[in-house]
DNA sequence: AAATGTTGTTAAATCGATTTAACAGCGCAT
DNA sequence: ATGCGCTGTTAAATCGATTTAACAACATTT
């Protein structure tokens, strides 16, 4: 049994296509079509579940009911755990989801955009990478709904979702220096994204007010993880005399517990441990790692409620807004005081 | 600047639009298209950026060169490290993935094959909850190309990609026996499916040969980490002469490395602790935790293979195929000899 | 009686591509 | 001069929907 098409419904009852098509877009009443045929047509589709060809649907209307997400890495936890949220969301408000992951790549990430766009997605959800602002920009002129999140782009007017990466980085510092730490490190990948700048400039803050020297070392990412733990075992060996470490991200952090597990170092006697993320790895290890939560379904709230809220209202005349979600601190034994 | 359409550019070189399409679908040859002609068209759609709309190009084709990946979860590390890997490997070929998660749940994936089917996705990668399996027959009887993963559906005949489960858990068990230990719980997720039976056979299989007592523990899945780890914890309380558990999945394990931690329960030598799977977690916990680490990359290597295969070659007639990988087991400190 | 309005329905255009079938123009054999 | 084959190109049909503009038939107004 094939597929039905709209022609074949119309050819069945003995009407036009044109009246199948009000009839199942709930413009019977509007057209003032007979209750009787109404009920007649709804019954036999009903009855053969007859569905429209999505396909040539989006062809005529140009909508797709499809919202593209473009993530950094679909296989990090904190992206795909903000995926999974946002892709409940979508479903249950009659989206589907695309999405992929861009690797901080601009060319590849240009090169998805113009998938995205060619498969005529209703909305974009996209954690930008630098170098890709005129891409945006030029998305936002042609009226697309976009909305960015765990960072924005300075000069590029979209909607955007963070948190308060400046403030937990800072609050988190304070804690290790009322702890008693002195010299603390800050660990992380070079980046110049804008929460990652964010993250430095709250350690840098905080650092400054208690006259502390700040140490900081920025790791060039790198798919393959040894990469990542090579440079971090060389930091450590050759800093002797640091108290504290801070990790910029729950992936720096995961591959800095491995190698504080690896030299042998004790958590906190020999080093105290903060990391931004939480997640299990975190959670689990001994001593459990203080970290910065960050509320991922208010984030995935925040982004799917905005991008809804553009895509039904055809409101143009809204100005983009940013919205800032706070962290949750959980301090465990990694960041106790220290016993000097 | 609108898009362009095909017919822009016919208009624009004053020729028509089959010739474009023709030129376009390297059919120029066999259409024997002038060679100056199709240098023009080439070098003109070259310069404005022509992309052809690849909606009409599917209502036309019936092709959408969009793979349908349904995953239980992507939020769970292992299905979001495969997924991370299919998506590459599609990308390279052209494809593009919609992807979305089951849940195990019967109606919603349901739901999902027909919005994909809807979509006319090209193929379909599926990890099948129970009771799907006359869905997925009725795609297999349509000649649609789909790929199962992780677990098959014993009455469909359709190409799947596994690990060796029974022997993985089998081996694992035996290691727990040949370390002295003789009280070994499996603790699971209860599930009727192919992957989780045949783990949970291979544990019996290995007590059986040497006499032990199994002790199984099945738990109801549940979104809420608490209720799993309720169960878990009861069921340590109450077994106290146990002296080694096997977690069936990643989840169980996270969640029972959970319950250990918070009852103060000293691995290995209050309770030693296998889990299938292998992941950061394991690896940080103290005592790293030993695990069956599946070859994420053969499989999703696999998977896209067998798929694109069949994408490639509609060679109906050649009949289905199952893959069988092997996992390796890492052996760590949380099941070394038992001091008993 | 002509004009206007109302009601219920539909023919035809459209979205942007692919594909089939045909056509114009030329050389060449009959 | 008629027919055939070859070359290079294209008009028109098609995929399956939505949407515009119109039409038939009857009622009502002027």
């Amino acid at each position: 049994m094939k597929k039905l098409s709209i022609i074949d419904i119309a050819n069945h009852l003995n009407v036009s296509k044109t009246t199948i098509s009000f009839i199942l877009n709930g413009r019977a009443e509007e057209k003032r079509i007979g209750k009787e045929l109404v009920e007649r047509v709804q019954k036999f589709v009903e009855e053969v579940g007859y569905k429209p060809n999505s396909l040539a649907k989006s062809l005529r209307t140009g909508k797709s009911n499809i919202i593209g997400l473009m993530v950094e890495d679909i296989s990090n936890p904190f992206f795909s755990a903000i995926a999974r949220l946002i892709e409940d969301r979508a479903y249950k408000n009659g989206y589907k989801i695309i999405y992929c992951s861009t690797d901080n790549d601009t060319l590849k990430t240009r090169e998805l955009i113009n998938m995205f766009r060619d498969r005529h997605v209703d909305g974009y959800i996209i954690a930008p990478p630098q170098g890709i602002e005129d891409d945006i920009n030029s998305l936002l002129k042609d009226g697309m709904p976009v909305v960015l999140f765990d960072r924005h782009l300075p000069n590029v007017n979209a909607d955007f979702v963070e948190i308060d990466n400046l403030f937990s980085t800072y609050n988190a510092t304070k804690h290790l220096i009322q702890q008693g730490y002195k010299n603390i490190a800050f660990i992380t990948f070079a980046s110049g994204q804008t929460q990652m700048q964010a993250r430095l400039q709250g350690y840098h803050e905080a650092l400054n007010e208690s006259g502390y020297k700040p140490v900081v070392q920025e790791i060039i990412f790198n798919q393959n993880e040894d990469l990542i733990i090579a440079p971090i075992t060389n930091f450590l060996k050759k800093n002797k005399k640091l108290d504290a470490v801070f990790f910029g991200t729950n992936h720096v952090g995961t591959c800095g517990l491995k190698v504080i597990n690896g030299l042998g170092i004790k958590v906190p006697s020999d080093l105290a441990v903060v990391s931004f993320d939480d997640y299990d790895v975190f959670k689990l290890f001994s001593p459990p790692v203080t970290a910065i939560a960050q509320p991922i379904e208010a984030i995935a709230d925040s982004v799917i409620t905005v991008l809804l809220n553009k895509l039904n209202t055809s409101s143009q005349h809204i100005s983009s807004q940013s919205i800032i979600l706070k962290t949750d601190f959980n301090i465990r034994e990694s960041s106790k005081t220290a016993t000097s």
